[in-house]
DNA sequence: CGTTCAACCTGGGCGC
DNA sequence: TGCGCCCAGGTTGAAC
């Protein structure tokens, strides 16, 4: 589920926790399960236990937990956090106790009444239903290999144009699977790629190497219009239901939908049935007379 | 390079 | 009710 809208939500929803100090760590399943989690819980309690969070980073779909370094000359580390499919950053209740995979009990560091008063929630939980997402804890090396530049494009808010036709126009791939690609942009997952694509007018199966500089332009602008619009409504809470903000809050940019799950239904613009394919085995969505070839814009 | 497949997991929905 | 099957927001690595 989480793609950027959704984990940027979580990002907002647990920013209040920089200046905190962290009081416990634990990983419920740990006996049931070998979970995704490096290096061992018992490393990772006892290098988190006692520092303070300093920031809360977003790298794509990876949210990272800025811990500062103690004052015995330890190093700053990162707390990198990937909820892949089911995975969900709480500050309220869990939906089920038993998907609980990390706990953390966070205490204020200045007792000042502001913060007392904002922030009454001092717990802090990853809970992930399906269990294929991962915690780590990483050093500025790691950070580096697993969210930098060579593992993540920019940022899917704010990719420009160039950004696009530098890294993408002479692939041969069809653009909506370069579009999940991370490496080429940051962000962009199943829902939001269809959303993307019908909005852009672009046929998903084109190939990336046949879009002009005024079709990546568009796909930049409506790449950027769209996520932000789907963070301003806290992301897609679809018919399972199982995504929150971390505050318990449903998504409400699924009502914003075109064409995502909404295989036979009437194209909103057209009235023709939208249709689904299959993409490097994942569904894609989309409209085949308003998403033609080359979109509205003419092409040779 | 690029695609395809399997794997990692749980659980909801469907047809029978 | 139950069983078997298909599907699901993501990522990775092996094989071709």
């Amino acid at each position: 589920m989480p793609e950027l809208p959704e984990v940027e939500t979580m990002r907002l929803g647990i920013s209040q926790f920089a200046g905190c100090r962290i009081q416990s760590v634990a990983f419920p399943r740990q006996s049931v399960r070998p979970i995704s989690v490096t290096p061992r819980p018992r490393t990772i309690i006892a290098k988190l236990v006692g520092r303070v969070i300093v920031a809360v980073h977003r790298y794509g779909k990876r949210i990272a937990i800025e811990i500062a370094g103690s004052e015995c000359g330890d190093a700053t580390h990162w707390l990198v956090i990937e909820p892949r499919m089911t995975g969900l950053l709480l500050v309220a209740d869990a939906p089920s106790p038993q998907h609980v995979r990390m706990q953390i009990q966070l205490s204020p560091l200045f007792s000042s009444v502001a913060k007392a008063s904002t922030s009454p929630l001092s717990q802090l939980l990853f809970w992930d239903r399906r269990g294929l997402g991962t915690v780590r804890l990483l050093g500025e090396p790691g950070l580096l290999a697993a969210c930098g530049p060579e593992r993540l494009g920019p940022d899917a808010l704010i990719v420009l144009g160039s950004d696009y036709s530098s890294r993408l126009h002479a692939s041969i791939r069809a653009i909506k699977v370069a579009l999940l690609d991370q490496r080429a942009v940051a962000g962009i997952g199943n829902i939001y790629a269809a959303e993307i694509l019908f909005l852009a007018g672009i046929d998903p199966r084109l190939p990336c190497c046949r879009l002009t500089g005024l079709m990546w332009e568009r796909l930049a602008t409506v790449t950027r219009e769209l996520l932000a619009e789907a963070v301003r409504l806290k992301g897609s809470t679809l018919g399972d239901a199982t995504y929150r903000t971390p505050n318990n809050a449903l998504g409400e940019f699924q009502l914003q939908h075109r064409v995502y799950g909404r295989q036979g239904l009437p194209c909103q613009a057209c009235l023709r049935p939208i249709q689904r394919i299959v993409q490097a085995q994942r569904s894609t969505f989309f409209c085949p007379q308003c998403q033609k070839r080359s979109g509205q814009s003419r092409s040779q």
